[in-house]
DNA sequence: ACTTATACTTGGACAAAGTACAAACAAGCC
DNA sequence: GGCTTGTTTGTACTTTGTCCAAGTATAAGT
C-alpha cells in the first residue's frame, strides 16, 4: 500500500522521492480539497519537515503527471486532491466551500469549444453560487459557517 | 458616451466615482483580457494616477455589479474585460494566450450540475490546451510567440 | 555492489497578487 | 447647503508562488 503510489510515479516517469511520497500520502490522508500550504502544514503537524518549496515542487510534478488533480477554483490558491475520477467543482461565494460536481461526460476533455481554437486538453467547469448549507442558514440565522 | 457607463453604474446601485469611470474606460480602450495591474499601468501611462488599491477596488465592484467580466483562467492573476456577452475562455499552456470561446447556451448559468449543490449563479468553463498559433509554430520552429 | 548521470531537493531570497485598515473624501439625497 | 454613508487613498502587510545555485539521492548501467 505504501509502495502503490511509488509504482504509479515510476509508471509516469517520475522518480520516487521522499517529498513526493509524503505529499501524496498527506493528500490521501486529508481527503478533500487543499492548498499547497495546507498540505505543508499537515505534514509539519505530523512531524514531516519539508521545505515549503518542496511541497510546491512535488504538487506540481504530481499534478503534471496526473497522479493528483489540480483545480483553480478562483479561491486565491490552487487546490489539490487525490485524483479518482475527472470532475468539476462548485464554489460557495458565501463560505468559500468547495464541493465536487460529477462530470457530465466521462472522458477528458468533456466539453469542446464551438470554434477551432487549437488542441484542447481539458475543460474545467467552475460553478459559483451559494451552497445548500448557506442557503439553509439564511432561513434561520445570518452567520456564515465553516466547512 | 462618457456618461453611458455612469448610467449603468447607477442602475446597478453603484456610485459613479472617478476611479470606477477611469477603470471601465481603460478596459474599453484596451480591449481584450487584462489583469488589475495591467489596467493600473495603462492608466498611469495615460496620466491617470490611481492607487493600485483603487484599481482593485473598482474592478471588484464593477465585476460584482456585472458591468465587467471577471475570469480566473489560472494564469496567476485574474483577468477582466468589458462584458458584452457571456462566454468562456481558452488558455494556451504554451504561450499563455487567452481567447474567447462562445458560450454554448446564451444565458447564465449555461450549465447545471447534475447534483443539487445549492443555488448556482454561473458556470465558467476554462479550456486548456495549445492554441492554433503555437501548434503551427511547432511545425516550423520551436520558439514561443507573443500574443 | 560500485559508479555515474542527472533528476530532484533544499534553503534563501525574491516577486507577484491581493488584502486590511483608518482617516480623508465625495456622491447622492433631503 | 448640509448630512449620511459608500468610496477612496496611502501604507503596510499577507498570501501565494517562483527562481536559483549548490548539494543530494534515484535509477540505470557495469
Ligand atoms: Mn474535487
Ligand atoms: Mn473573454
Ligand atoms: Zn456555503
Ligand atoms: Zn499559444
Amino acid at each position: 500500500m505504501a509502495g502503490e503510489a511509488g509504482t504509479r510515479m515510476r509508471e509516469a516517469g517520475l522518480r520516487v522521492t521522499r517529498p513526493r511520497v509524503a505529499v501524496i500520502g498527506a493528500l490521501e490522508a486529508m481527503r478533500g480539497h487543499h492548498t499547497a500550504d495546507e498540505v505543508h502544514a499537515h505534514l509539519a503537524r505530523n512531524d514531516v519537515a519539508l521545505p515549503r518549496t518542496s511541497v510546491y515542487n512535488s504538487l506540481t510534478a504530481l499534478a503534471d503527471a496526473g497522479l493528483v488533480m489540480r483545480a483553480d477554483v478562483g479561491r486565491g490558491a490552487i487546490v489539490y486532491e487525490v485524483a479518482e475520477t475527472w470532475h468539476h467543482h462548485f464554489v460557495c461565494g458565501r463560505c468559500g466551500g468547495v464541493s465536487d460536481v460529477p462530470c457530465l461526460a466521462g472522458a477528458r476533455p468533456c466539453l469542446t469549444p464551438g470554434e477551432d481554437v487549437g488542441a484542447v486538453d481539458e475543460a474545467q467547469v467552475v460553478f459559483r453560487g451559494t451552497c445548500r448549507r448557506c442557503l439553509d442558514a439564511d432561513g434561520g440565522g445570518d452567520t456564515a459557517h465553516e466547512h
